[in-house]
DNA sequence: GTTGCCTTTTAACCAATTTTAACCGAGAAT
DNA sequence: ATTCTCGGTTAAAATTGGTTAAAAGGCAAC
């Protein structure tokens, strides 16, 4: 799956590097921008996840800042950065629609932790509710809503955990899907047995797929797996 | 507009009562519960869209607490209050699941802007059509205040369980609806037999949605059921 | 109160889904 | 080539859900 992109304005180089490093350490993806203004320019020109904005910076400040991201996007987390834990400054970050805040000094492991937590309550359920939810591949008509895989005639009734991850599978199509990311997705957890379900999983949804055979998983040894045409 | 509801469980009884008046005044419905026993048992008999937790309590600590929680609800916001910033403790909260973390003493302005912020971006809020009383899916038209469900020209009259069952689904029409708030909301509580007994009317559901069979019920498997019309 | 009817719960059994385990084969590393 | 890790397949065990019927509970008419 694809990685969280994550804004950082941090007008300190030094922070700023190690937020950077720290952060794509923890596999998301970085852009990092050292004041106000290149800050504005970069989020009107890509597309993030998630904003952590410094307060105090020259130029412009990160509250102008969250200001001008509001009227375009009403909707993306915003994390700020404040020197000092000043009341009125939260209160007027939390009315700007801010997810949380963080009083230098904090440790990476805490912002990754609190990252993590509105992460969890946004995109991904975004995503589930964008539309996103039908597919069609080959032959194969597939409606992850109703859990049904349509192949010709044939009505193939998919269980939940065939579903989820045929899904995961058609968001990606023609792109590698992590296992990694699949276990956390779908089985909440990465661990070793976690990961043999799942490739019993794989060896079920490729019995169904064989209804078509220029459609196929193709196996990413060591990383993943891949949902592809072989036209 | 319904209120939200908060679960506080917090065994200083001078804290939890500030707690409560203050955010009752600021417009929340509030359960005060002072050891983490009662919180379990209150948890599991009611619904609740968030839960702040004290992490030092006798009895049962909020760890324990919130572990329990998870085990029906993966989804409901926890935040935790926590005595001194202990870092290993903050770890272990988020690793379950914690949406925030504060450190007393905190103002309960920060409380409430935080709180506000984690609603904010919690889905399946059905609150907002909670007052729906009627509705209308494939050829069926269900009269939840009458009891009545009509298909064509037929009347069928519901009993009160099937009734509230077939509500709950409708409130939640195409998404999930999850077992155990299903149980809680219409059995009070959360138990294998009121479980075993859901199951039953599901059946009898099924059973009259088969006048159209393009609306079905869909079994998540270990999470819940949802109502959907499979055109 | 007792009777009868209707609703709900309990129980037993069965079916489906998911996880665990065992075994085998393909690829990478040495 | 040999060893080791990783993935594939299959079957069994474990968990969870579905259906049916009988028992229990509730309520109104008598």
């Amino acid at each position: 799956m694809e990685k969280y992109k994550l804004l950082i304005v941090e007008d300190d180089a030094n922070l700023g590097q190690v937020l950077r490093e720290y952060l794509e350490l923890k596999g998301y993806e970085t852009v990092l921008c050292a004041d106000g203004d290149i800050g504005s320019k970069t989020f009107h020109s890509d597309v993030f996840d998630l904003c952590i904005l410094d307060i105090m910076m020259p130029k412009k400040d990160g509250f102008t800042l969250a200001r001008e991201i509001r009227v375009s996007d009403k909707q993306i987390p915003i994390v700020f950065l404040t020197a000092k834990s000043m009341k009125e400054d939260t209160i007027e970050g939390f009315r700007l629609g801010a997810d949380d805040f963080l009083t230098k000094p904090f440790s990476m492991e805490e912002l990754l932790l609190r990252l993590k937590a509105i992460l969890r309550r946004t995109v991904g359920n975004e995503k589930i509710k964008s539309g996103e939810t039908e597919f069609q591949f080959g032959n194969f008509h597939f409606e992850s809503t109703k859990q049904i895989l349509r192949c010709g005639g044939e009505e193939i009734k998919l269980t939940t955990k065939e579903n989820e991850l045929l899904r995961l599978l058609s968001l990606n199509m023609g792109q590698m899907l992590d296992r990694s990311t699949a276990l956390k997705k779908i089985w909440h957890d990465d661990s070793y047995f976690n990961a043999r379900s799942m490739d019993v999983y794989i060896t079920k949804l490729r019995k169904h797929l064989k209804r078509d055979k220029n459609i196929q998983i193709l196996t990413v040894h060591g990383h993943g797996f891949k949902l592809v045409k072989m036209d």
